[in-house]
DNA sequence: ATCCCGCCGGACACCGGTGTCAACGACCCA
DNA sequence: TGGGTCGTTGACACCGGTGTCCGGCGGGAT
């Protein structure tokens, strides 16, 4: 046990009757000689206080740091002033990501993030996340893909009466409940480098078909390639599952075709990894014999070796699109570039061999 | 705007008198011919409450599906239902293995996690924490490193009063407060396994200063060297910043010494990845040349190539029993063990080059 | 039979806010 | 001058629980 600094007033409140406890409505309406009803008035910004009552209460509760409630404010307002992010994705750089953009979009506001991870295949998945909002009388939720998806998630809370805002990457709902990822803007910009690049022959694993960015990342790519007259050949396009794992096996088949293609274009950054570790078993030097792109830009794609080059998904960016969206402040002058993706080049991409 | 599936009612409630409405303690009162009073005595086990009646409220309980609104028994008991975690660790993977952990050590109790990141250099610090705690009356707070080894902290929570546990790698506090992670044996146990291969020149990485793992890891390494007879020559244990780039250039400067390491223990594996990239500028093959061994087991540690032997903390694990002590209902039967860090050997560990 | 005590349950105030509604003074119009 | 409107404020109930305190009841001691 270690000796601790003793506990220090640093702000030596002004003696006004309540003590060391912490200012309540009361001694607001007291100290300003107004009802309680009236300091409530003014917290709500309501327009019916005249300047001068308003201005000596703002000044008492200047002077004594008042902070109101939220447990009360939420009992009276029947809704707590909690925002639960519900999250079914596994890649813990996306989930930390996305909270800390939540948080910088919530910062500020008194509003607080309650974490909530689930399991889409569960049998009380419904009723978890509705046990969840309603017993916390959550302000609004967050969804994210996978659970972002589900239309079930979001009757739901349409029925409880919660707000809520879904992260996907293609719209499935109605505009002010939609954060859209561009998803597919990143895929044509991976198509379009690497034809660039010289690359004719690639390949493409895809997330699984349970994740609409699988299939937006591909369909992206695809249009790219169409953009220049070329396209995935039968059996260069295989789904994966988002996973390390799952990148070594597909990767693995796509460098045991003949021909082989020269690049191969991962949904994530993940597979990506897994395709240089195939690559490798396969004796193949990356980027000379192969180019390997993949999606996310997370830290592994800076981790390993050559660093891959991807397509940076602006997360944390998102978030704060989603909290901010969800406080209703969102940002009008927000430049919708920000949340565009960004094709960032690294060392695992490189002129297509010559054959 | 798509098609949704209509709201059911998945549990048509008996006609109880409240509709759709969630009961509350007075609809349970009513309902079982009791005053308000006794439900609560009921909800908070008090034993003065005969069988026979306890056994009729449970029973209306039950069939309602009756919940207690945390925000009104918060309100009441000037607490809330909230458990805050508190860090400042900057790595993904720790901060979510840290959530999951905690998150499964408070199944079931009714309990949510908020989430606080915050940054220790920041001039608000210590205000900010006491706002967040204050406000939102945290029921309790869950500290990791490095904000769980600043006295301040605790000095805080203490003073308001605010259930607390440290994660960290040494006991600085009560044992009722600490949760303490064996970083030392793991350090041990990569000494005798790098000693057992027939390295007799080894080097150290060692996390920031800040951080007691850093001393902890870098401590047990050495004591572990020492019950071989070795030890860390000077200029052969030098400090990073457990980040990836600091690996790196750490890696370098170790790398280019005379005579050369034959193997290097990282702190973590972020800065592990780091001396991989550093071995793969100088020319050296991994683990032929060089041996590499890492610390903590995160993703990163299997997706580099090759991939790293590391030690394995039990973050998650960690993470449940600081949940469960927080609530107060730690497993007795709860094995040590588990706690224990484990070697993993992969691939970049190997013996020591014939020199 | 009376008193006392322990067990059990209820009435009431309270936690710290908000909603409702009525009162009040100033002002305007007739 | 009387009556209506508007802007401003407060009294009071209420949100859904818990703490305090007190009363009724049954049983054992006197």
């Amino acid at each position: 046990m270690t000796e601790r600094t003793p506990p220090q007033d640093d702000e030596p409140q002004a003696e006004t009757g309540f003590g060391r406890r912490r200012p309540t409505i009361n001694d607001i309406a007291r100290l300003a000689g107004v009802s309680k009803k009236t300091v409530s008035r003014v917290i709500n910004a309501s327009p019916f206080v005249q300047q001068e009552t308003r201005d000596r209460i703002q000044q008492v509760i200047a002077e004594t740091g008042y902070v109101p409630d939220p447990q009360a404010r939420g009992l009276a307002f029947r809704r707590s002033f909690l925002i639960g992010l519900v999250y079914d994705n596994p890649n813990p750089q996306y989930v930390v990501n996305m909270q800390l953009g939540l948080l910088d979009g919530m910062r500020g506001s008194g509003f607080e993030l309650v974490v909530h991870p689930c399991e889409r295949s569960s049998p009380s998945f419904l009723a978890d996340i509705r046990a969840f909002v309603e017993r916390q009388k959550l302000f609004g939720v967050v969804l994210t893909p996978s659970v972002s998806e589900d239309e079930r998630v979001a009757s739901l809370l349409e029925e409880i009466g919660c707000e809520y805002v879904r992260v996907a990457s293609v719209s499935l709902d109605s505009p002010a409940h939609m954060i859209v990822t561009q998803d597919r803007v990143g895929g044509v910009q991976a198509a379009d480098y690497l034809v660039s690049l010289g690359h004719r022959r690639m390949a493409h694993i895809s997330g699984p078909a349970t994740f609409r960015s699988s299939h937006e990342r591909r369909g992206g790519f695809e249009d790219g390639l169409a953009g220049h007259g070329l396209k995935l050949e039968d059996g260069y396009s295989r789904e994966g599952a988002y996973t390390f794992e799952s990148g070594i096996e597909i990767g693995g088949q796509l460098l045991a075709l003949s021909p082989k293609p020269t690049a191969i274009f991962a949904g994530n950054d993940e597979m990506a990894a897994g395709v240089l570790h195939a690559a490798r078993q396969a004796g193949l030097r990356v980027p000379e014999d192969l180019t390997v792109v993949g999606f996310d830009d997370f830290q592994i794609a800076s981790r390993v070796w050559p660093a891959l080059t991807t397509v940076r998904a602006p997360t944390r960016e998102i978030g704060r699109l989603a909290g901010e969206r969800i406080l209703g402040k969102e940002d009008a002058k927000a430049n919708p570039e920000d949340r565009a993706p960004k094709l960032v080049v690294r060392d695992s991409s490189g002129p297509a061999p010559q054959t």
